[in-house]
DNA sequence: TCACTAACGTTCGTCGCACTAACGAAACTA
DNA sequence: TAGTTTCGTTAGTGCGACGAACGTTAGTGA
């Protein structure tokens, strides 16, 4: 009857290893945003088109790539997907026959604003357990590290 | 022939979101680790389950599926690889017939020291542009952040 | 003892993400 | 005018996380 405390626990060397913890609390906050963002009906990638639109005005799909991170390959599903919500509207380049033109609809900027008030409480469930100047340094950290392997990576880079 | 600097920056708003900074950061430390580790003809879960046979003595598939954070299913794998390799060898337990025993071979032994050392290493070209302090916030906070998300997840957790 | 349930290892399949290859059309360049 | 590059697009690869189902074996309760 007695029992040895059976509980299986992660060895210290496997738990507090940075990489691991890093695709760890990483995979945690995707599943936090995606399932809240499923809620209205999007993803991150629509998020991520939708305000690159709204910040930098109407773009070819290739310049859309560039500023989202998103590969042009799977960057045409997520316009057509965007399209048939009736947020972007995709249309020829007269300029450049070879071009897309994406230009955010009226609807497309309301639901922006939408999605960014929901990213944002994400983000709060995400670092809950950090105090407002702890997240400050947190995105710190982040944002050096990311700049750092940005630089030296000969990868194509994405995010 | 001026040019009005045409590179495509991501907006702020995507570029600092954390979920993103989270999910881009931890790329570059997979692929960091992932690559390093290749080139001594291994993977993290190779590492992950040497570890813990060490750490804990031999075990059941099952037992260092939990230990692991590896699903049972694709830990199936990972000990055919292992064995192959003649890190581990698996032997039915007498005990308990539905079971598999698994156990660290002399050769296993001196493998996880040769990773131990590389995934050292490897942390440090992840953490890099921080300092000794710095990292260890960065590391705490991740701890924090991870024991957070794990007891409210109702997901089978991960690592 | 006998049905029922649960655990174990295993196979197969799914989903999403990062990424490559190739292609036709159009545009630049020599 | 020929060669190269860019653009959008389709198809496909590799991997990690995960679910379903199955046969085998162990425990559990009537």
């Amino acid at each position: 009857m007695s029992m040895t405390d059976d509980t299986p626990a992660t060895p210290a060397s496997l738990r507090l290893l940075p990489s691991r913890m890093l695709a760890g609390v990483a995979m945690h906050a995707d599943r936090l945003v995606s399932e809240g963002l499923a809620r209205a009906d999007a993803r991150k990638w629509h998020y991520a088109a939708l305000v690159a639109l709204r910040e930098a005005g109407p773009a070819s799909q290739a310049e859309l790539s560039k500023r989202t991170g998103i590969y042009r390959s799977d960057l045409v599903a997520v316009i057509n997907e965007l399209a048939e919500r009736g947020f972007v509207e995709r249309a020829p380049d007269p300029a450049d026959r070879r071009r897309n033109v994406i230009t955010l609809t009226p609807e497309g900027l309301g639901q922006v604003r939408r999605l960014q008030e929901l990213i944002a409480d994400l983000q709060d469930e995400v670092l809950a357990p950090l105090s407002r100047p702890e997240r400050e340094q947190f995105s710190g950290f982040l944002a050096r590290l990311l700049e750092h392997h940005a630089r030296r990576g000969s990868s194509p880079e994405q995010g």
